[in-house]
DNA sequence: TTTGAAATTAGGTGCTA
DNA sequence: TAGCACCTAATTTCAAA
Protein backbone atom coordinates (compact mmCIF):
# COMPACT_ATOMS: atom_id res chain seq x y z
CA UNK A 1 0.00 0.00 0.00
CA UNK A 2 1.72 3.07 -0.43
CA UNK A 3 2.17 5.64 1.67
CA UNK A 4 0.49 9.18 1.14
CA UNK A 5 1.58 12.42 2.53
CA UNK A 6 -0.63 15.64 3.06
CA UNK A 7 0.32 16.94 -0.48
CA UNK A 8 -1.18 13.85 -2.19
CA UNK A 9 -4.15 14.05 -0.16
CA UNK A 10 -4.52 17.78 -1.38
CA UNK A 11 -4.12 16.89 -4.64
CA UNK A 12 -6.09 14.16 -4.98
CA UNK A 13 -8.61 16.21 -3.66
CA UNK A 14 -7.92 18.51 -6.24
CA UNK A 15 -7.95 15.96 -9.29
CA UNK A 16 -11.31 14.58 -7.14
CA UNK A 17 -13.31 17.89 -8.39
CA UNK A 18 -11.62 18.70 -11.37
CA UNK A 19 -9.35 16.90 -13.31
CA UNK A 20 -8.98 18.90 -16.14
CA UNK A 21 -6.82 21.90 -14.55
CA UNK A 22 -3.36 22.15 -15.60
CA UNK A 23 -0.54 20.97 -13.81
CA UNK A 24 0.68 24.31 -13.53
CA UNK A 25 -2.51 24.98 -11.48
CA UNK A 26 -2.16 22.02 -8.97
CA UNK A 27 1.25 22.99 -8.47
CA UNK A 28 0.73 26.70 -8.11
CA UNK A 29 -2.32 25.36 -5.76
CA UNK A 30 0.03 23.25 -3.38
CA UNK A 31 3.64 25.21 -3.64
CA UNK A 32 4.68 23.03 -6.15
CA UNK A 33 6.63 22.96 -9.59
CA UNK A 34 5.10 21.33 -12.24
CA UNK A 35 7.50 18.42 -12.20
CA UNK A 36 6.87 17.39 -8.76
CA UNK A 37 2.78 17.67 -9.26
CA UNK A 38 3.22 15.72 -12.69
CA UNK A 39 5.64 13.05 -10.97
CA UNK A 40 2.81 12.99 -8.35
CA UNK A 41 0.20 12.29 -10.64
CA UNK A 42 2.05 9.37 -12.36
CA UNK A 43 2.75 7.77 -8.94
CA UNK A 44 -0.74 7.63 -7.79
CA UNK A 45 -2.07 6.20 -11.13
CA UNK A 46 0.99 3.76 -11.37
CA UNK A 47 0.38 2.61 -7.75
CA UNK A 48 -3.56 2.58 -8.35
CA UNK A 49 -4.81 5.32 -5.92
CA UNK A 50 -6.38 7.19 -9.19
CA UNK A 51 -8.49 4.09 -10.36
CA UNK A 52 -9.48 6.34 -13.30
CA UNK A 53 -10.77 9.65 -14.97
CA UNK A 54 -14.03 10.36 -16.24
CA UNK A 55 -16.61 12.71 -17.66
CA UNK A 56 -19.44 12.95 -15.37
CA UNK A 57 -22.85 13.38 -17.36
CA UNK A 58 -25.57 15.47 -16.60
CA UNK A 59 -28.33 13.06 -16.12
CA UNK A 60 -31.00 15.66 -17.26
CA UNK A 61 -29.53 16.40 -20.45
CA UNK A 62 -29.57 13.00 -21.33
CA UNK A 63 -32.78 12.16 -20.04
CA UNK A 64 -32.27 9.84 -17.45
CA UNK A 65 -32.87 11.87 -14.34
CA UNK A 66 -35.35 9.63 -12.85
CA UNK A 67 -33.56 7.56 -10.36
CA UNK A 68 -34.90 4.59 -8.41
CA UNK A 69 -33.57 2.59 -5.27
CA UNK A 70 -34.90 -0.83 -4.91
CA UNK A 71 -34.39 -2.94 -2.50
CA UNK A 72 -34.24 -6.88 -3.62
CA UNK A 73 -34.94 -10.40 -1.52
CA UNK A 74 -33.86 -13.49 -2.96
CA UNK A 75 -35.28 -16.44 -2.67
CA UNK A 76 -32.80 -18.74 -1.84
CA UNK A 77 -29.12 -18.04 -0.59
CA UNK A 78 -27.05 -20.93 -2.46
CA UNK A 79 -23.79 -19.59 -3.97
CA UNK A 80 -25.13 -20.35 -7.29
CA UNK A 81 -28.05 -18.64 -7.46
CA UNK A 82 -26.52 -15.41 -5.72
CA UNK A 83 -23.35 -15.66 -8.60
CA UNK A 84 -25.90 -15.80 -11.34
CA UNK A 85 -28.48 -12.66 -9.97
CA UNK A 86 -24.95 -10.79 -9.71
CA UNK A 87 -23.64 -11.30 -12.65
CA UNK A 88 -27.25 -10.86 -14.32
CA UNK A 89 -27.29 -7.36 -12.56
CA UNK A 90 -24.43 -6.37 -13.75
CA UNK A 91 -25.52 -6.88 -16.99
CA UNK A 92 -28.62 -4.45 -16.95
CA UNK A 93 -27.41 -1.46 -18.12
CA UNK A 94 -29.89 1.13 -16.22
CA UNK A 95 -28.58 -0.22 -12.84
CA UNK A 96 -25.38 2.10 -12.06
CA UNK A 97 -25.05 0.32 -8.53
CA UNK A 98 -25.78 -2.61 -6.96
CA UNK A 99 -24.71 -3.00 -3.60
CA UNK A 100 -24.56 -6.96 -1.15
CA UNK A 101 -26.35 -5.92 1.91
CA UNK A 102 -26.76 -7.27 5.36
CA UNK A 103 -30.43 -6.41 6.91
CA UNK A 104 -33.62 -7.50 5.83
CA UNK A 105 -33.20 -6.91 1.84
CA UNK A 106 -30.20 -8.76 -0.02
CA UNK A 107 -29.58 -6.17 -2.94
CA UNK A 108 -30.12 -2.85 -3.19
CA UNK A 109 -29.87 -1.27 -6.40
CA UNK A 110 -29.55 2.18 -7.88
CA UNK A 111 -31.27 2.20 -11.58
CA UNK A 112 -31.13 5.41 -13.75
CA UNK A 113 -34.28 5.75 -16.57
CA UNK A 114 -36.20 8.32 -18.24
CA UNK A 115 -39.19 8.06 -16.42
CA UNK A 116 -41.88 5.97 -14.20
CA UNK A 117 -43.00 3.97 -18.08
CA UNK A 118 -38.94 3.46 -18.33
CA UNK A 119 -39.10 2.02 -14.62
CA UNK A 120 -42.16 -0.26 -15.44
CA UNK A 121 -41.03 -1.53 -18.36
CA UNK A 122 -37.17 -2.18 -16.32
CA UNK A 123 -38.73 -4.19 -13.82
CA UNK A 124 -40.85 -6.24 -16.07
CA UNK A 125 -38.62 -7.22 -18.92
CA UNK A 126 -35.24 -7.07 -16.93
CA UNK A 127 -35.00 -7.04 -13.66
CA UNK A 128 -37.55 -9.57 -12.40
CA UNK A 129 -37.10 -11.64 -15.51
CA UNK A 130 -33.88 -12.80 -13.11
CA UNK A 131 -34.16 -15.38 -11.63
CA UNK A 132 -34.40 -16.06 -8.18
CA UNK A 133 -35.66 -13.03 -7.35
CA UNK A 134 -37.98 -13.01 -3.83
CA UNK A 135 -39.27 -9.83 -3.60
CA UNK A 136 -38.63 -5.69 -4.31
CA UNK A 137 -39.02 -2.79 -2.64
CA UNK A 138 -38.72 0.44 -4.67
CA UNK A 139 -38.33 3.37 -3.80
CA UNK A 140 -38.04 6.38 -5.97
CA UNK A 141 -35.93 9.59 -5.52
CA UNK A 142 -37.52 12.48 -4.67
CA UNK A 143 -34.57 14.65 -4.56
CA UNK A 144 -31.03 13.95 -4.59
CA UNK A 145 -29.39 16.25 -1.71
CA UNK A 146 -26.17 14.70 -2.03
CA UNK A 147 -24.36 13.17 -4.62
CA UNK A 148 -20.47 12.83 -5.25
CA UNK A 149 -17.67 10.48 -6.65
CA UNK A 150 -15.44 12.87 -3.91
CA UNK A 151 -14.11 11.10 -1.32
CA UNK A 152 -13.41 12.59 1.91
CA UNK A 153 -9.68 12.45 2.30
CA UNK B 1 -32.15 20.73 -24.28
CA UNK B 2 -29.43 20.12 -26.60
CA UNK B 3 -30.25 17.56 -29.19
CA UNK B 4 -28.00 14.89 -29.14
CA UNK B 5 -27.17 12.52 -31.95
CA UNK B 6 -25.76 8.39 -32.20
CA UNK B 7 -21.96 9.98 -32.54
CA UNK B 8 -23.08 12.75 -29.38
CA UNK B 9 -24.44 9.28 -27.84
CA UNK B 10 -21.12 7.34 -28.66
CA UNK B 11 -18.94 9.96 -27.10
CA UNK B 12 -19.91 10.40 -24.32
CA UNK B 13 -19.81 6.58 -23.74
CA UNK B 14 -16.45 7.23 -24.40
CA UNK B 15 -15.34 10.14 -22.24
CA UNK B 16 -17.71 8.19 -19.53
CA UNK B 17 -15.04 5.07 -19.41
CA UNK B 18 -12.30 7.52 -19.93
CA UNK B 19 -11.83 11.37 -20.03
CA UNK B 20 -7.99 11.10 -20.56
CA UNK B 21 -7.57 9.65 -24.06
CA UNK B 22 -6.82 12.07 -26.98
CA UNK B 23 -8.97 13.55 -29.18
CA UNK B 24 -7.49 11.28 -31.86
CA UNK B 25 -8.58 8.11 -30.20
CA UNK B 26 -11.86 9.09 -30.37
CA UNK B 27 -11.84 10.70 -33.62
CA UNK B 28 -10.14 7.06 -34.62
CA UNK B 29 -12.79 4.88 -32.85
CA UNK B 30 -16.10 7.19 -34.21
CA UNK B 31 -14.57 7.18 -37.66
CA UNK B 32 -14.48 11.38 -37.49
CA UNK B 33 -11.56 13.73 -37.61
CA UNK B 34 -10.10 15.51 -34.95
CA UNK B 35 -11.75 18.56 -35.38
CA UNK B 36 -15.22 17.36 -35.08
CA UNK B 37 -14.58 15.23 -32.22
CA UNK B 38 -13.16 18.41 -30.43
CA UNK B 39 -16.19 20.39 -31.37
CA UNK B 40 -18.36 18.19 -30.48
CA UNK B 41 -17.19 17.99 -27.15
CA UNK B 42 -16.83 21.59 -26.49
CA UNK B 43 -20.51 21.72 -27.54
CA UNK B 44 -21.34 18.99 -24.69
CA UNK B 45 -19.04 21.18 -22.21
CA UNK B 46 -21.16 24.32 -23.40
CA UNK B 47 -24.34 22.80 -23.45
CA UNK B 48 -23.56 21.11 -19.74
CA UNK B 49 -24.33 17.87 -20.99
CA UNK B 50 -20.83 16.55 -19.89
CA UNK B 51 -21.15 18.54 -16.17
CA UNK B 52 -17.70 17.86 -15.19
CA UNK B 53 -14.40 15.79 -15.83
CA UNK B 54 -12.81 14.23 -12.11
CA UNK B 55 -10.21 11.50 -11.15
CA UNK B 56 -12.24 8.28 -9.32
CA UNK B 57 -10.19 7.30 -6.42
CA UNK B 58 -9.59 4.00 -5.26
CA UNK B 59 -11.27 3.51 -2.18
CA UNK B 60 -9.31 0.38 -0.28
CA UNK B 61 -6.01 2.72 -1.30
CA UNK B 62 -6.98 5.44 0.83
CA UNK B 63 -8.96 3.49 3.31
CA UNK B 64 -12.15 4.31 2.94
CA UNK B 65 -13.37 1.06 2.19
CA UNK B 66 -16.19 0.60 4.48
CA UNK B 67 -19.04 1.62 2.94
CA UNK B 68 -22.79 1.62 4.80
CA UNK B 69 -25.93 2.54 3.84
CA UNK B 70 -28.10 4.24 6.12
CA UNK B 71 -31.96 4.55 6.02
CA UNK B 72 -33.25 7.64 7.82
CA UNK B 73 -36.68 9.08 9.11
CA UNK B 74 -37.21 12.06 10.72
CA UNK B 75 -39.25 13.07 13.84
CA UNK B 76 -41.54 15.93 11.88
CA UNK B 77 -42.18 16.31 8.36
CA UNK B 78 -42.17 20.51 8.49
CA UNK B 79 -40.52 22.00 5.65
CA UNK B 80 -38.25 24.49 8.12
CA UNK B 81 -36.49 20.83 10.22
CA UNK B 82 -36.18 19.02 6.65
CA UNK B 83 -34.19 21.97 4.91
CA UNK B 84 -32.02 22.26 8.05
CA UNK B 85 -31.37 18.39 7.69
CA UNK B 86 -30.36 18.65 4.42
CA UNK B 87 -27.88 21.21 4.49
CA UNK B 88 -26.69 19.63 7.50
CA UNK B 89 -26.18 16.10 5.72
CA UNK B 90 -24.76 18.03 3.00
CA UNK B 91 -21.89 19.01 5.24
CA UNK B 92 -20.83 15.61 6.15
CA UNK B 93 -17.76 14.35 4.51
CA UNK B 94 -18.21 10.55 5.32
CA UNK B 95 -21.61 10.88 3.02
CA UNK B 96 -21.04 11.03 -0.51
CA UNK B 97 -24.57 10.06 -1.54
CA UNK B 98 -28.06 11.33 0.36
CA UNK B 99 -31.36 10.53 -1.50
CA UNK B 100 -34.87 11.89 -0.83
CA UNK B 101 -37.17 8.63 -0.92
CA UNK B 102 -40.62 7.56 -0.94
CA UNK B 103 -41.48 4.96 1.14
CA UNK B 104 -40.87 3.71 4.54
CA UNK B 105 -37.67 5.62 5.43
CA UNK B 106 -37.25 9.50 4.27
CA UNK B 107 -33.62 9.43 2.95
CA UNK B 108 -30.83 7.06 2.14
CA UNK B 109 -27.63 7.38 3.13
CA UNK B 110 -24.17 6.39 1.20
CA UNK B 111 -21.15 6.75 3.82
CA UNK B 112 -18.40 6.28 2.92
CA UNK B 113 -15.82 5.43 6.22
CA UNK B 114 -12.46 3.57 7.08
CA UNK B 115 -13.94 0.72 8.91
CA UNK B 116 -16.69 0.06 11.64
CA UNK B 117 -14.99 1.83 14.26
CA UNK B 118 -15.24 4.78 12.56
CA UNK B 119 -18.41 4.06 11.09
CA UNK B 120 -20.11 4.43 14.82
CA UNK B 121 -17.87 7.64 15.48
CA UNK B 122 -20.09 9.08 12.51
CA UNK B 123 -23.17 7.80 13.96
CA UNK B 124 -23.01 9.05 17.57
CA UNK B 125 -20.82 12.14 17.08
CA UNK B 126 -22.09 13.25 13.72
CA UNK B 127 -25.07 12.04 11.83
CA UNK B 128 -27.33 11.66 15.52
CA UNK B 129 -26.37 14.83 16.56
CA UNK B 130 -28.41 16.49 13.84
CA UNK B 131 -31.89 17.59 15.18
CA UNK B 132 -35.14 16.10 14.41
CA UNK B 133 -34.27 12.57 13.03
CA UNK B 134 -36.16 9.46 13.86
CA UNK B 135 -34.72 6.52 13.41
CA UNK B 136 -31.94 5.05 11.34
CA UNK B 137 -31.40 1.74 9.97
CA UNK B 138 -28.19 0.73 8.61
CA UNK B 139 -27.15 -1.46 6.58
CA UNK B 140 -23.47 -2.77 5.61
CA UNK B 141 -22.19 -3.00 2.41
CA UNK B 142 -20.92 -6.81 2.16
CA UNK B 143 -19.85 -6.56 -1.73
CA UNK B 144 -19.99 -4.36 -4.08
CA UNK B 145 -22.03 -5.90 -6.97
CA UNK B 146 -21.61 -2.98 -9.50
CA UNK B 147 -20.81 0.53 -8.82
CA UNK B 148 -20.13 2.90 -11.98
CA UNK B 149 -20.49 6.68 -12.90
CA UNK B 150 -21.53 6.27 -16.48
CA UNK B 151 -24.91 6.24 -17.25
CA UNK B 152 -26.16 4.05 -19.96
CA UNK B 153 -27.32 6.17 -23.47
C1' DT C 1 -2.28 23.45 -41.31
C1' DT C 2 -0.35 26.31 -37.97
C1' DT C 3 0.50 28.15 -33.47
C1' DG C 4 0.74 28.47 -28.65
C1' DA C 5 0.26 26.13 -24.53
C1' DA C 6 0.61 22.22 -21.98
C1' DA C 7 2.49 17.66 -21.08
C1' DT C 8 6.50 15.17 -20.70
C1' DT C 9 11.46 14.33 -20.47
C1' DA C 10 16.28 15.43 -19.27
C1' DG C 11 19.68 16.87 -16.26
C1' DG C 12 21.11 18.55 -12.00
C1' DT C 13 20.73 19.94 -6.76
C1' DG C 14 20.08 19.08 -2.05
C1' DC C 15 18.17 16.51 1.72
C1' DT C 16 17.82 12.36 4.43
C1' DA C 17 18.51 7.51 5.76
C1' DT D 1 26.45 7.39 -0.97
C1' DA D 2 22.15 5.84 -2.50
C1' DG D 3 17.70 7.19 -3.14
C1' DC D 4 14.25 10.31 -3.27
C1' DA D 5 11.74 14.55 -4.12
C1' DC D 6 12.46 18.57 -5.91
C1' DC D 7 14.00 22.18 -9.14
C1' DT D 8 14.82 24.57 -14.03
C1' DA D 9 15.12 24.16 -18.68
C1' DA D 10 14.58 21.73 -23.10
C1' DT D 11 11.65 19.02 -25.96
C1' DT D 12 7.53 16.92 -27.70
C1' DT D 13 2.79 16.55 -28.18
C1' DC D 14 -1.66 18.19 -28.38
C1' DA D 15 -5.55 21.30 -28.20
C1' DA D 16 -7.28 25.20 -30.33
C1' DA D 17 -8.07 28.40 -34.13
Amino acid sequence: MLKLDELDLKLLGLLQADSKKTTKEYAHRLGLSTTAVYERIKRLEKNNVIDKYVALVNKKAVNKSFLVLCHVKLVQHIKEFVLQFERQVQQLEEVTECFHISGDYDYILKINVSDMEAYRDFMVTKLTAIANIGSTQSSFVINEVKNTTAISL
